[in-house]
Order: C-alpha cells, then sequence, then structure tokens
DNA sequence: CAGTGGTCTAGACCACCGT
DNA sequence: CGGTGGTCTAGACCACTGT
C-alpha cells in the first residue's frame, strides 16, 4: 500500500516511479541502480557513507524493497556498494592498497604481490598529441597533464611510466610538484573521480638505451610494455599510462574467465 | 501449496529440500545451483538441452520458483546457461570459435582479434616433471600428454606452444595423431570436461636459437612467455601451458575490473 | 494461443549488529 | 531489544516465442 500511495503522490525523486504510464521503459531496478549511481558520482553520498536502509529507499523511490534490493545488487556485484549484515549498505571506500593491488597485477615467483614505489617523478603541463588525444577522447589541442616517474621494487627500478590525464578533469593535480605513489586514490578523494576499469595492451620490447639507462640494465634486454587506459564510472576515459616493465623474477597476472 | 506438500512428501533429489529441520545450512538457491551444476558435469543435460522450465524444476526441488531462478542466475552469469525469453533455459554450447577468442587473447595493432592455426603438432606421452606435476596436481611419476605445436597468423609461425593435461583425464586423446586447432571444445565433447577458467603469468623473454629457428626471427628477439594453467568446473588443473610469443604488431590485451 | 522467462510486489521469517 | 541486510514464498502481470 504504501508503494502505492507514494507511486501516485510521488515528489522526489521522479526519475524513477511517478506516473501511472511510465515513460522509462528501463525496468525499476535499473533506474534505481541509475539513480543511486548518479547521487554517488553527484557526490551526495562520498566513500564510507551510510546508505539509507532498502525499506527507507523503497518508500522514497516508490518502490518494493525486493527491487531496491536488486538494483543494489547490482552496484555491490561493481564494487560500489558494501553490504555488512546487521548495520547497512555503505558507499564502498577502498583503501590505497586496494586500489594498488586491484590494478597493479605484477607478482612475484613466490606468486605474492610486489609493492612499487615512486621517484623522480615530473609533471609536465602540454597540449594533447594526435595519439593521446585518441586515446582519452579530446580535441588535439586540449590541455593534459603529463606525469613520468620511476618505479621501485626493494629500492631497484623495474618500471619507466608515464602517465597522461586530461587536465580540465584534474585541475591543479601536481602544481606543488607532489604526486602521491598510488594516483587513483587522489582522483577518488581531492576530485570525486572513481576509476572503474581498465583495458591494457602488452606487448614485449627490447630496452631502448635511454630506458636502459634508466633502469640500470642493458640496452636490448626485453622489457613488457604496458598501455593502459583507464575509465570512470560514465565510461568516459581518464588515464593513457605506458610502463616499460623490467620483469626480472616477476611476471604479470592475468586471469580469463 | 505445491512446494509445501513436495518438501514433506519429497523422494527424488533429497540434496535440496528434503525434511523440515535442513540439515543443509546453505541458501536453498545455493543448493539448486550446486544441484543443477552436479546435473550437467555428470552428463545429464548435455550442451545445448532444454533444462525443465522454472516452475517444474521448483516442483521437482519442493522449492520455489523464485529460488530456482535465483539458482539459475548464478549460473547464468557464469556462462554455463543461457536463457531465452519465451523458448527456455538451455545449457550454454559454446561454439569452437566462442571458446578461441574467450582464451585467446592476441589482437592486431586494428585491435582486432587474431585467429591462429596449428601445425607441426606433435603428441608424446611422459611421466609428469616435478615443474608438470606441481601444475596440475599430480603426483610425480602419473601420466601426462605433452603436445607441442606451432601457432600459425596468416600463415606466418608466431607462437611456439607446449601443451601438458594428465592422461587420466583424457584417454586415448591424441593416438590417431590427430589434434584438433582447438582443443577446448575436444575436452568438451569427446570428454565431458568443461573449461571454466584459466591463470595466467605473463613475462618478456629472449628468443632462444631454438625457438627463434623455429620461428623465423633473430636469436634473442623480444617474445612474450604466456604460462597457463587452466581449470575445470570443480576447480581442479586440467591443463599447464606455456606459449612462446612473437607478438610484431601484435598485443596481449587485458581487462583489470 | 499456451508456455516460457522477466519483473514486481507484499509479507514472512532468519541472522546479525549495536545499544 | 530494534533495526538492518539475507532468504524464501506465493502470486500477479508483462514480454516474448513457437504453433
Amino acid at each position: 500500500m504504501h508503494a502505492r500511495e507514494a507511486l501516485k503522490n510521488r515528489t522526489i525523486s521522479p526519475s524513477v516511479n511517478d506516473a501511472s504510464p511510465r515513460s522509462d521503459r528501463r525496468p525499476l531496478y535499473v533506474q534505481v541502480r541509475t539513480d543511486v549511481l548518479a547521487r554517488i558520482e553527484a557526490g551526495m553520498w562520498k566513500p564510507g557513507a551510510l546508505l539509507p536502509s532498502e525499506f527507507a529507499l523503497a518508500g522514497e523511490l516508490g518502490v518494493s524493497q525486493g527491487t531496491v534490493r536488486r538494483g543494489l545488487d547490482s552496484l555491490v556485484q561493481d564494487g560500489l556498494l558494501v553490504r555488512r549484515q546487521g548495520r547497512g549498505t555503505f558507499v564502498a571506500d577502498h583503501t590505497p592498497a586496494d586500489v594498488l593491488f586491484r590494478f597493479f597485477r605484477i607478482h612475484d615467483a613466490a606468486g605474492h604481490r610486489v609493492a612499487p614505489t615512486s621517484t623522480a617523478t615530473r609533471v609536465r603541463r602540454r597540449t594533447a598529441s594526435r595519439a593521446e588525444a585518441d586515446a582519452l577522447n579530446l580535441a588535439i589541442n586540449d590541455r593534459i597533464i603529463r606525469i613520468t616517474r620511476i618505479r621501485l621494487a626493494d629500492g631497484r627500478p623495474f618500471i619507466s611510466e608515464t602517465v597522461v590525464i586530461p587536465a580540465s578533469r584534474f585541475p591543479g593535480l601536481g602544481d606543488d610538484g607532489v604526486v602521491p605513489n598510488t594516483i587513483y586514490d587522489l582522483f577518488q578523494h581531492q576530485y570525486g573521480v572513481t576509476v572503474s576499469h581498465a583495458e591494457e595492451q602488452l606487448e614485449p620490447v627490447a630496452a631502448t638505451a635511454r630506458v636502459a639507462g634508466q633502469l640500470r640494465i642493458k640496452p636490448g634486454a626485453p622489457l613488457m610494455k604496458i598501455v593502459r587506459i583507464t575509465y570512470d564510472l560514465s565510461g568516459r576515459p581518464i588515464e593513457w599510462r605506458i610502463s616499460l616493465c623490467h620483469l626480472k623474477g616477476l611476471h604479470y597476472v592475468a586471469s580469463v574467465r
């Protein structure tokens, strides 16, 4: 009954369930997902925040608790929400280590994850090259921020990395010359940009003289070149990253499902 | 009501819902999943087969249609079942091309998938080496089948590959000297072994003289070494595969979610 | 048209959490 | 203890399929 009345007298959140003949043809649980996701992206519920209970959301959106539950399910599936029985549903707040290990797929011979550190970080502002504009879906003269750094495992340099991000999404980033080791965490908490997923292209290459010098190896040694494009929750590209990795005794781990 | 009676008078499939105090503490929908999965693995429903309707299964298992649905959902999610609205639920029957492209993650510069062919295939029977026994969870003197072959893209040799499988799971495989290009399809339809997922370790290496000769490249050229362990539906390892790939103009594609 | 999956509801009961 | 998520049911209606 509550839902029936709410369905007629709806004033808030008309996006989900307002008039009797529904204009939006998508299933209600999809609309619930979209609505909740929009609020998270808009910053209404920040990482770590407690959402209203399923019944409260159901009342507010004019649908049944089961339908709310189904919508939230898909966001839990995507790792955006976390349920804690007896306590409530929370916006996922991944630790820097969580995010690092999700995207850093290099392990040692024993199968343990490698935690890299960063050094020799440089930040420059440029206009996008053709390749950068293509990768990030920008116009060719849009401003980008280009970060280069050397990454270390156990103090040994093993990755030469270039990160390119659109300046418009991250105003002021690196202006003080400081960039943290885990930049996705900065994206999240400083700019409200949540990293959703990434696509990587891997290819073995021979070390050029320049990179060999950076990594203190012989020119021509085999390196793993990893080209990554990272996407936000809306599916827009937010980062283009090229890593040249000297994987002596290490390997990249992929899982095929 | 039907479910109530079935719940009391249960004779078939006591595994899901038989006595009033349930012995199995797992949720009913998990038990439905397990039960249906077991029947598929036992060959009761073969790839392409039509399952009973959700209501029929619900009656048979003594649970409600919604619970059956939830159990089947998880199998659909895993790609083991396919739903077709208005027609029914079917055991997934992946074409050889489906399976090939799921596990063969190499694309060309334009982003198109590469379809490899095979040549120079050799099949040998051996006892497992230490490394092979470890990878496949075998005892050290268990019999294995070792397949070596060269794989071609557009007629050009680009992968030198070694596949190791436990002889006990695949009796008679390759006895006639013939091994198809897509062996997972053979596993499925000849031996009823469904490939579930795989874990891969990637590393750039320099081509040895031997492999360089096979692939007609210079010794020392950078190759991608891919070590794969493949698992069946029960999570048991069924294949250990080492591929040495000359990815000139090609790349391995990985997706991080 | 009958039969199937797909959506949605209302309500029950359980398991878990913090006070 | 009250409030939360987790499971399960029974039944309604819709959308799609093949005959």
